[in-house]
RNA sequence: GCGGUAGUGGCGGAAUCGGCAGACGCCUCAGACUUAAAAUCUGAUACCCCCUGGGUGUGCGGGUUCAAGUCCCGCCUACCGCACCA
């Protein structure tokens, strides 16, 4: 073909990209004929600095999966989170009014028992004025200013998720989420199974309740401890004679931060109770009682039995207090360290008849219940989740809270509450919402009552609208509902969900629960929002390091979009390594895609007036259709581009390429670079319309089968040279074929052949002594 | 400490079931074209040696096998997640 002009990325781009805009190229059919495919990728964070190349990846790596879904016949559901002006999701949240249906889940939630409220300390910074999460105090000092960070009490919302703790663990047997996602959300769920045991108190009323994984060990039980803040203690302040040190150990545990009770976990420390003793319900002796912050208040009942001579903690604590440690299990050496294996029971009474834990532990249970002293129990690590902050910038939550009524919801006719105007976004005093000081805003009636009431002035989490948002997308025009049941059949759940590592458990975790809840009240028709998940390796800065700001290494895809062009960016992305593993940046290698390209469109040059494919090429057309096809479901763009790379080369071998291969060609490569290949498709005039609705091509088995192959002639195992063969060559005929040839004769000389292994297409390799 | 993933040339990375290690790309080198350069095209490119050949090589040490990057045993290192969860 003559004539061709050179390759000018930025023309052809705006050309097609104005094109698509005014043919609504990517909209989804309102029809629902065709089978449907659901793509769907995590908004980037809208607080983050603009457009990142991490982005381009997560996004362009799906596209590829829709783009082809779009050519195999299926409509196609792809939003972006991003509109055509680079504004990020908050817009569509404001178009689509999806504040109302936010808040109208929270209500459904609040309905159902699942919201609560409770006191509890939290993180604040003096200084600036605001609570602060675990992540933001780290090492006690306030993430801005670096003063002191101080534990105030404050009341918080809670959703009580842990409610939903074992229908989001079962939900994981039904969705194709890779392992080591399944794998976390399970650790953070972190469900035990073990038993509540009642201890008695020498000479006092009431029991001190544990939680223990390890009824098995109760005979090993030497000491209990309490965590500082157990709210018994303070009912025996008379009782023990070391209160003062007692109190003054409890100060000091409330001065540390979370972060030091749980990250410097070197030292175990603790004040014994004088005058109060517990008595081991197994067997009455009298134990001693510790209170120490190795035993938190916040899971199971906040109080332990401490059996040393089988857990590490519990053994180093009476080490260090001169506790006595009692083995119960065989098979370790107790005054090392604590044995946690399975062994032969002793020191246990009626246990002391079974060899390993699985049979004891039931014993056991057996006759806690049967005493009326303990229960078997299920323990979560996973915590119900806070659900307020005191920002402006959120949700706000829809309840009012009347004096004589109590907390009300707000009627569902009065949806969505929206934020005040406000000039001053400072945060409000000793931890108050911003909202709190807006009068206007706080002061309302009671919707049961009609009486005086206040507004909660505390706003949702960012999570709460990434817990449901994609609901939306099926259905964003919809003011009776957030989606209307016959669209939600049709769409849900999502096919595929492609994000980052980092929102693995909890945005991943939050949408499962909210999207089960509905489920349960039958507002939606599938218990698992997403069917698939999957993931992207960060792209690193070229010297290796994570992209950030400080070191200078970050790459803004605008630049390499102006430099190179954007199908040139999409290539490179998928092609600079296994898509899910992080890989550094690399200018040149980018380069390397822009020449790839470059040779793409200079195909154009050497287009012949053959229409089909030709018998020489079928085989590299072929296999390269097969190769491209499979590893786009694997997502390994990587392969697919070498792929495509591998034919074009053989195209330049071959000096010329007919029509049918190069449609063959841009088809394949049209997912990662749209521009280019619709641009040849159309100069070149290949097929009809607009390659992104033209058919996926098919590749002929009977092409991918050669008359002879090159296997590998190998002599006890080491290569000796490379031989062609009839490809039909079967493992029976293998002996009498090799041994007859005059090649195979020099190699073996005076030696004996022992055995003869032949894997056709393979090696034939030939062991001689 | 627990869980997960990984370790392959100068670099990014390939390699279905155990079957020719290093596909594809980058870098580098050589040649062609050019007054010259760029671009482009062609070729070379793991390492070592006594170089028409041979040897060594996939984090380290063992093992199984005709055959090991891949399987088994024992380690080392890096990254990610969780972390005093009883």
């Amino acid at each position: 073909m003559n004539n061709i002009p050179a390759y000018n990325p930025q023309s052809i781009e705006n050309k097609w990209q104005k094109h698509w805009d005014e043919t609504h190229a990517f909209e989804a059919s309102a029809s629902h004929d065709k089978p449907k495919f659901y793509g769907l990728v995590e908004f980037p964070y809208p607080s983050g600095a603009g457009m990142h190349v991490g982005h381009i990846k997560a996004y362009s790596g799906l596209e590829v999966v829709a783009r082809k879904r779009r050519m195999e016949g299926y409509n196609v559901l792809f939003p972006m989170g991003f509109d055509s002006f680079g504004l990020p999701a908050e817009n569509y949240a404001i178009k689509t009014n999806t504040h109302k249906w936010t808040q109208w889940i929270f209500l459904k939630l609040f309905e159902h028992g699942l919201v609560f409220r409770a006191k509890t300390l939290v993180n604040y910074c003096p200084h600036c004025k605001v609570v602060l999460s675990n992540e933001d105090s780290q090492g006690g000092k306030c993430d801005v200013c670096h003063s002191d960070v101080v534990q105030l009490p404050k009341d918080v919302w809670y959703l009580r998720i842990t409610q939903y703790a074992d229908k989001l663990l079962e939900g994981l047997d039904t969705v194709d989420y890779p392992e080591s996602i399944k794998q976390q959300q399970v650790t953070w769920i972190g469900r035990s199974t073990g038993a509540f045991v009642d201890f008695a108190l020498d000479g006092v009323q009431e029991k001190l309740e544990i939680y223990t994984t390890r009824p098995d060990t109760l005979f090993g039980v030497t000491f209990m401890v309490m965590a500082p803040e157990h709210p018994l203690l303070d009912k025996y302040k008379d009782r023990v004679t070391n209160w003062n040190q007692v109190e003054d150990y409890r100060e000091q545990c409330a001065r540390k931060t979370e972060f030091e009770r749980t990250q410097l976990q070197k030292d175990k420390t603790g004040v014994k109770l004088e005058g109060l003793e517990a008595i081991n319900p197994v067997n009455g002796k009298k134990i001693p009682i510790f209170i120490a912050d190795y035993v938190m208040m916040g899971y199971g009942t906040g109080a332990i039995m401490a059996v040393p001579a089988h857990d590490q903690r519990d053994w180093e604590f009476a080490k260090k207090f001169g506790v006595d440690i009692i083995e119960v299990i065989e098979g370790g050496d107790i005054e090392k360290e604590a044995y946690t294996g399975d062994g032969k029971m002793v020191n246990s009474e009626f246990l002391n008849t079974y060899d390993n834990k699985k049979d004891s532990i039931q014993a056991m249970l057996d006759f806690l219940e049967k005493k009326g002293i303990g229960k078997k129990g299920v323990q979560y690590k996973m915590k119900d989740w806070a659900f307020n902050r005191q920002r402006y910038w959120g949700e706000p939550i829809p309840l009012i809270h009347c004096p004589k009524c109590g907390t009300v919801g707000v009627p569902y006719d009065q949806l969505p509450l929206t934020l005040p105007d406000v000039e001053n976004f400072e945060p409000g005093q000793d931890g108050q919402s911003p909202l709190a000081r807006i009068d206007s805003f706080v002061n309302c009636t009671c919707p049961k009552c009609g009486g005086p009431a206040r507004r909660e002035t505390d706003t949702m989490p960012q999570w709460a609208g990434s817990s449901w948002y994609f609901l939306r997308f099926v259905d964003p025009h919809n003011d009776q509902a957030f989606a209307s049941m016959d669209e939600m059949k049709y769409w849900m759940p999502v096919d595929w969900y492609n994000g980052g590592m980092e929102h693995v458990t909890r945005h991943l975790l939050y949408s499962r629960f909210w999207h089960r809840f509905l489920y349960d009240i039958g507002e939606v028709n599938t218990p698992e929002p997403y069917a698939k998940r999957s993931y992207q390796g960060l792209i690193l800065g070229s010297d290796g390091e994570k992209m950030s700001k400080s070191k200078g290494n970050v790459v803004d895809p605008l630049d390499i979009v102006s430099l190179y062009g954007a199908d040139t960016l999409r290539l490179y992305v998928l092609f600079m390594g296994d898509y899910t593993a992080a890989a550094p940046w690399n200018d040149d290698s980018v380069k390397g895609c822009k020449r790839f390209l470059d040779r793409v469109w200079r195909l154009m040059e050497m287009l012949t007036d053959d229409e089909g494919i030709r018998a020489d090429m079928a085989f590299d057309v072929h296999s390269c259709i097969k190769k491209v096809s499979e590893d786009y479901e694997k997502m390994k763009y990587n392969t697919a581009i070498a792929a495509m790379m591998t034919l074009v080369n053989a195209l330049y071998a071959k000096g010329s390429v007919s029509k049918a291969e190069l449609l063959a060609l841009v088809k394949l490569l049209n997912p990662v670079a749209p521009h280019i290949t619709e641009e040849i498709n159309q100069l070149c005039k290949l097929s009809e319309g607009d390659l992104m609705y033209a058919a996926w091509p098919k590749y002929d088995e009977a092409a991918l089968v050669k008359d002879t192959v090159e296997v590998a002639l190998q002599v006890n195992g080491k290569l000796r040279g490379r031989m062609d063969v009839p490809a039909d060559l079967g493992r029976d005929d293998a002996n009498d074929y090799f041994l007859a040839l005059d090649e195979v004769k020099k190699l073996i000389g005076d030696k004996t052949v022992r055995k003869l292994i032949f894997v056709p297409g393979r090696l034939v390799n030939i062991v001689v002594g």
